[in-house]
RNA sequence: GGCCCCAUCGACUAGCGGUUAGGUCACCGCCCUUUCAAGGCGGCGGCAGGGGUUCGAAUCCCCUUGGGGUCACCA
């Protein structure tokens, strides 16, 4: 069976980085029968961030990626926090220390410091670990971990030969062991680097594909290595393309804003969010670029995902957005969606069938819900906003608009049919432009110069409304 | 800098030896029109460069250039 994981890291806000990769997973899993598992890799105390998991995993929910294993969701191979895992990482070291493909190392973190420094000013090529305890007599080694000194566990990286990693989009990628430096499997602190806790639960947990970030794709050989000393089976490698900054460098909160709470709570929809993610770095084979994860999982194919780091566009995401708004999600859907938004602005309505038409008529007019509260302020409250630009469009109209106010007050309903002509006639009476007259009025009427159309909107707000708005637009 | 990956319009992409290089966003114009949108129509714009291979290269190979990633007791 397929198995596919997401690991995020509890350091903080739920990444967009995080959504995509779980896409992928998630997809590529249900496409094959299988399952997808999340697995909380907090094994970095320092950046441990105790409300990240919790909102890690309820974005999982919101974007509709729900995992079939989880913290929350439990499964058989729990805990799937790693942090519970600690005694699993330990044996595992222990068992590559008695074979010899791990080493007890000594240093401590201002040598290695040191060390690094001073290999940087020699000007040496080659980076990373001096491997100083590699060969350290096994006895003396024991002996000064078995009197509590502080340690770590290396594994020992062959120093010659080659390390191919099979990458399901690239093919084969070569390593020279002699790059490769000797990555710390065990921390001091009893916990243990990625590197080691990733293959020990990914083989534990039956990962049969691996499909992440192509960040990784340089420690993998790393990965292989440690996986043949276990003597496990490796899983298919496939490493997809970082989402990019607009100036092209890896996704980043200090460029770009990738928190998917943040574009959730600007009103960004799941579907949509989830929509553009799956045209990053893959594309429909029919070129379509709305659907669902239902319509990708039954065409999805990993060996499609093109290479190219994807810039992550916000224009695009948005535009997109405003598609679902107008055109997917059902007039009922989309208000639902609107409502918590109009209650955290404090915004009340009569009916949910007003609410229904101020929306139907606002829906080609904004692209995120959040918007849509900041552009339909007039149909809720009194104290709406008076743009500058609408003040002088009042003005303009302050010669005719009493009249017009005598006239709007004498019609029989406030239906299109009877507002349409009266307006028209009324403009042409006068010898003016419909839009001279019909600006001015919505000036008076909401506060601003960009609205639905003048009958939608007189029907909308009724008569009461907008006698006693223009009373007090003249007033 | 070493190593690794990548390279089609400004952005997202289709293309997988023979196409007038297609679509989407953005941008521009026109239409619609009471405003703003939406929508319709049209336009601008691309195979990074150089060598090969081939009857024929965006497609295959090499080099250059460019971009990215990675070199932590972070993930």
């Amino acid at each position: 069976m397929v198995v596919t994981r997401i690991a995020p890291s509890p350091t903080g806000d739920p990444h967009v980085g995080t959504a995509y990769q779980a896409l992928f997973n998630y997809v590529f899993a249900k496409q094959n029968g299988g399952k997808f598992i999340v697995r909380i890799e907090d094994t970095d105390r320092t950046r441990y961030n105790p409300t990240s998991e919790r909102r890690i995993l309820e974005m999982l929910e919101w974007i509709g990626l729900s995992p079939d294993e989880s913290p929350v969701k439990g499964g058989p191979n729990a805990p799937y926090v790693q942090s519970q895992r600690l005694s699993i990482y330990q044996e595992h070291a222990l068992r590559l220390l008695e074979s010899g493909a791990a080493y007890r190392a000594f240093d401590t973190p201002e040598e290695l410091a040191a060390a690094r420094e001073e290999a940087r000013k020699a000007g040496l090529q080659q980076q990373g670990y001096n491997r100083r305890y590699r060969d350290y007599p096994r006895e003396e080694a024991e002996r000064r971990a078995a009197a509590g000194e502080p340690h770590v566990i290396r594994l020992k990286v062959p120093l010659e030969g080659k390390t191919v990693v099979h990458d399901l989009l690239r093919g084969p990628v070569e390593f020279d062991n002699a790059q490769l430096d000797d990555k710390v499997l065990l921390k001091a602190d009893g916990y243990p680097t990625y590197h080691l806790a990733a293959m020990v639960d990914d083989h534990l947990m039956g990962v049969t594909h691996v499909i992440r970030a192509e960040e990784w794709l340089t420690s993998t050989p790393f990965h292989v290595l440690l996986i043949r000393a276990f003597g496990w089976e490796e899983p298919v490698w496939c490493h997809t393309p970082l989402l990019r900054n607009p100036d092209k460098s890896k996704l980043s909160k200090r460029k770009m804003d990738t928190s998917v709470d943040s574009y959730r709570a600007q009103g960004i929809l799941p579907e949509a969010l989830l929509n553009y993610l799956g045209t990053m770095a893959w594309s429909m084979p029919d070129g379509r670029e709305i659907f669902t994860v239902a319509d990708m999982i039954e065409h999805f194919d990993l060996r499609r995902i093109s290479l190219g780091g994807p810039v992550f566009d916000l224009a695009k995401l948005k535009w997109m957005n405003g598609k679902y708004i107008r055109e997917v999600l059902s007039l009922g859907e989309l208000v639902a969606r609107l409502e918590p938004f109009l209650e955290a602005a404090g915004y009340a309505h009569p009916s949910r069938a007003y609410l229904e038409q101020v929306v139907e008529a606002m829906r080609a007019r904004f692209e995120t819900l959040g918007e849509f509260v900041e552009k339909a302020v007039y149909f809720f409250r009194e104290d709406y906003p008076v743009q500058e630009k609408a003040k002088a469009k009042l003005e303009e109209g302050r010669p005719f608009l009493p009249e017009l106010r005598d006239l709007l007050a004498s019609l029989p309903d406030f239906l299109p049919e009877t507002t349409e002509p009266a307006l028209k006639g009324f403009a042409e009476a006068k010898g003016l432009k419909a839009a001279a007259v019909m600006q001015p009025l919505r000036a008076a009427l909401t506060g601003s110069l960009e609205t639905p159309g003048m009958f939608d909107l007189l029907m909308i707000l009724g008569k009461d409304r907008v006698l006693e708005r223009l009373g007090k637009a003249l007033g």
